[in-house]
DNA sequence: TCAAAAGTGTTCGGGCTACACCCATGC
DNA sequence: GCATGGGTGTAGCCCGAACACTTTTGA
């Protein structure tokens, strides 16, 4: 809010820059990882954050993240989730500024990574062996892991992490990547496929010992999965 | 973050204003309430909308909004807890305003808002009869309501809208305007009395039927229960 | 004495957890 | 053929939901 403050209040908010930083899980391997690029220029060149900018004049936070994507590492289409704003003041070293974090499960597959603009590099990381990050990305990423724990207890989101077509222990593997912990497989396989958005195809994955069966995930039961049950 | 860009990206940002403002709920008369301003300046002279204001160079979004609520309405040292940051890009008619909100819990006979600056009244409104507010601030009020229940289901938070002492029937009443649902009174007492921060002090009620017992909570525990127990 | 609220225990069902054996496949 | 992982069912526990009667107090 504002009134006749404007000017005063403008003033002094100027000098706040504001820019959106997003967490971008992704997985493969067995394993969770996080998309992080490396600056090439100061403050903080050579070092490893996430990927963000400021945001534009005449877009939104999201549509900033959605545009910084894919400007700096050229994945497209995500879809962002909100999770915190941090303003502490000394937080960047150079000037005030405000950031909005967003979170995105993609398919690393799906999306090769290129760095561009003012970045040398751009790279999954497993979550378990993350570099020393810039700024105070390093909280910022952890807020946006717990904020994604917090989501998937309640939601089925994972599957946006995953190939089309994939096994239970794929799915229970990521699971168990995301939320730190092991499952029960039996139980884990009559919860999930309690969800019944799951379409068995009728194929066994082959090269894999067991002849797991490859399943799929119906689009829209999925969707309604995700959008309706409310908790 | 932001890096070479930062000259082009400034002049970009500048010209968003970012404000916080506040969804201040309290409990009084069996009813859950929230803290509405009304504004005595364009834009929505005359209209009511939440308590906010700009951030200043020198504060964080919660210290602002700390001092936003000192200022305006004359209450002090709420626990603010972040919502959502707004960023449409028109909705303020005048010019960019990039908005946080936080909520905050009090007990209204603590703190008897009284209007400053640039507002010309500030009252307690019923949840169930809220008057028509400016800007988009109906929409942040009921994000931060949607937050509150999220927070109060897993969380024994509600107590700080409550005054020193209180009857079972009162916390559930306070539940159930929070929730927007009835309880049943044996469940319910079994539940609160099982976090254990509850202290009967062996008082009784008077004035009113049943002879209720009066509670208090221990502050220790009840901090203790606030922090320790994530979910 | 009557009306209204306080106080109290038990039962039921659902969901989660724990757990062991046989089968299919790759090597 | 053997090692590895896939596939299946059941029993116990805990939590939450439903539910009725007696006691206390104000009016």
């Amino acid at each position: 809010m504002d009134g006749p403050l404007s000017t005063r209040v403008t003033s002094q908010s100027a000098a706040a820059t504001h820019t959106v930083d997003c967490v971008v899980f992704g997985f493969a391997e067995g394993e969770l990882r996080v998309l992080l690029v490396r600056r090439a220029v100061a403050p903080f060149a050579g070092e490893w954050v996430l990927p963000g900018g400021a945001m534009a004049a005449d877009q939104t936070l999201e549509e900033t993240g959605q545009r910084v994507l894919r400007e700096l590492v050229g994945v497209s289409n995500l879809q962002l989730t909100q999770v915190a704003t941090y303003s502490a003041p000394d937080r960047h070293p150079v000037r005030r500024v405000v950031t909005t974090t967003y979170y995105a499960l993609v398919r690393p597959e799906h999306h090769t990574p290129a760095a561009r603009g003012y970045l040398s590099e751009a790279a999954w990381h497993r979550l378990t062996e993350l570099p020393p990050l810039g700024f105070d990305h390093r909280e910022l990423l952890d807020d946006a892991h717990l904020r994604l724990i917090q989501h998937l207890r309640t939601r089925p989101l994972a599957f946006a992490l995953l190939p089309d077509d994939f096994t239970l222990s794929e799915i229970q593997q990521l699971y168990e990547e995301i939320l730190g912990e092991s499952l029960d497989r039996r139980n884990f396989r009559r919860k999930v496929l309690a969800y019944d958005f799951l379409i068995d195809t009728g194929v066994k994955r082959s090269g894999v010992k067991g002849g797991p069966a490859v399943y799929r995930s119906d689009p829209a039961l999925l969707h309604r999965a995700l959008t309706a049950p409310h908790i």
